[in-house]
DNA sequence: TGTACATCAGTGAACGCGCGTTCACTGATGTAC
DNA sequence: TGTACATCAGTGAACGCGCGTTCACTGATGTAC
């Protein structure tokens, strides 16, 4: 990736070169296969090809580490969220469902950063620069559904943006976190998470009275308050009833 | 509780006499305070009393106290969710608004038994004996979503109940997770965890189609399907917009 | 360009600790006769 | 009812281990002159 020498041992002298990015990476490597809680500081040192009192250079403690790798968590998050989202485009229900995408694929790509951010116990309010970046993260979940909110069907009542993003939230976290990983085993599914999360959010925003016809445009619809698709038709989120 | 000697040391004698039990409720405490993987073996037999070889005439090993909990765990969620579900009385929509009710409680209450069961990282599927008190746990959901499909309004494609089961369970475990345990710090919350699932799975329903008026009966309408109530009503799972 | 020196980033040995686990043991309890 | 004995459920000391952390140290690097 992106330290000096790439991991050989013998190639390096005295000075590492790049140890602090090597701890991370190690770090990231031991929560993944053993959990947040199962890796240790020395192991870290070990995989880095280091002695065990030299993550104290880059680290003051275990828990310091642990959180620099929750903050760059944190950070990558938001960047990936922010990607999918693309400012609501093309529509604001497609740069929707891209976010829920995006929040699982990030689960089970790194299950280790979203480990030390949502799994790891460690103390989120207790640290004001992590939980900036845990805000900010959120914050662009929080925006999407401020523009949802606001193509509300005029006959429907406004849902409350912050409401709609802890529930999408806690959609896209139960998935991840009960069916979205795959080392550790979970449940077996009929489906893939993607597909049972999408769902879920399509119901969901057809129970506020949104299109969820994916090529509608961007307007409140001027007609009466959209109705279900009646019979078996092919649009239903999980296609056909038998 | 149901452990004979009421924990008074000085006043057991040489056998413990609900060893086993007292080691249980033991390590449910250390789990609620510290999290699953900060619970040992040695603290739990500090805790009741008693040396820490004593706790092997009971257990193999740490991890056959930990299935232990995790499995009593599972049979009282399994027996508080049917409780909740009461098969359906007094209809159908009412029932599964308490079994979710009933499944945050579980988690707020019972943060030990929750952490044992969906957090420690203990490989569910390795145990049949575990696996199969999950599965009979899961199965009052499924249940409950079997009997909610089949009330689906005739314009309305029928949704499998098993997708509805995971739907339901991910959002529970979702906002059980992120926002429903007191003792961890978790993020603050505009409204509690009860009203925001809540409002989650009505609006999740009413997107299946179904009245979520918690006063209609348990028939199949006759008429053209619901359409969501317009203007202000305070029929909404939200209240009043302003 | 060369040299002296400060600073940086590692080493390796050592520590105290608590853990899981084993072991021979012993006090308490239950049962056969 | 009493006694002998098997079984059960604990004790307490000990072990090996890996961890987090500290410490004086030293090799490598950068910089002032």
């Amino acid at each position: 990736m992106s330290w000096r020498k790439d991991q050989g041992r013998s190639e390096r002298g005295y000075h590492h070169g790049n140890l602090k990015e090597a701890l991370l990476q190690a770090a990231l490597g031991l929560i993944a296969e053993k959990g947040a809680a199962g890796f240790t500081f020395a192991d870290a040192a070990r995989m880095a090809g280091v002695s065990p009192a030299a993550p104290y250079r880059h680290f003051r403690d275990r828990d310091e580490l642990l959180s620099s790798i929750a903050q760059r968590g944190f950070e990558q998050f938001e960047a990936l969220l922010t990607q999918a989202w693309d400012d609501g485009r093309p529509d604001t229900v497609t740069a929707f469902e891209r976010v829920g995408k995006a929040y699982l694929a990030f689960a089970r790509n790194e299950p280790a950063f979203y480990s030390a951010m949502f799994e790891s116990g460690l103390p989120v309010d207790a640290n004001p620069t992590l939980m900036a970046a845990s805000e900010r993260a959120f914050a662009i979940i929080r925006a999407a559904a401020e523009r949802l909110a606001a193509l509300a069907p005029p006959g429907m009542p406004r849902p409350p943006a912050m409401m709609m993003a802890l529930h999408i939230w806690s959609m896209s976290h139960g998935v991840a976190s009960l069916f979205g990983r795959g080392d550790a085993a979970r449940r077996k599914l009929p489906m893939s998470p993607e597909e049972l999360l999408e769902a879920e959010v399509l119901i969901y925003l057809r129970g506020l009275g949104f299109p969820t016809d994916r090529r509608s445009p961007d307007q409140k619809p001027s007609g009466p308050p959209p109705v279900p698709p009646a019979g078996g038709g092919s649009s239903g989120p999980w296609g056909t009833p038998k």
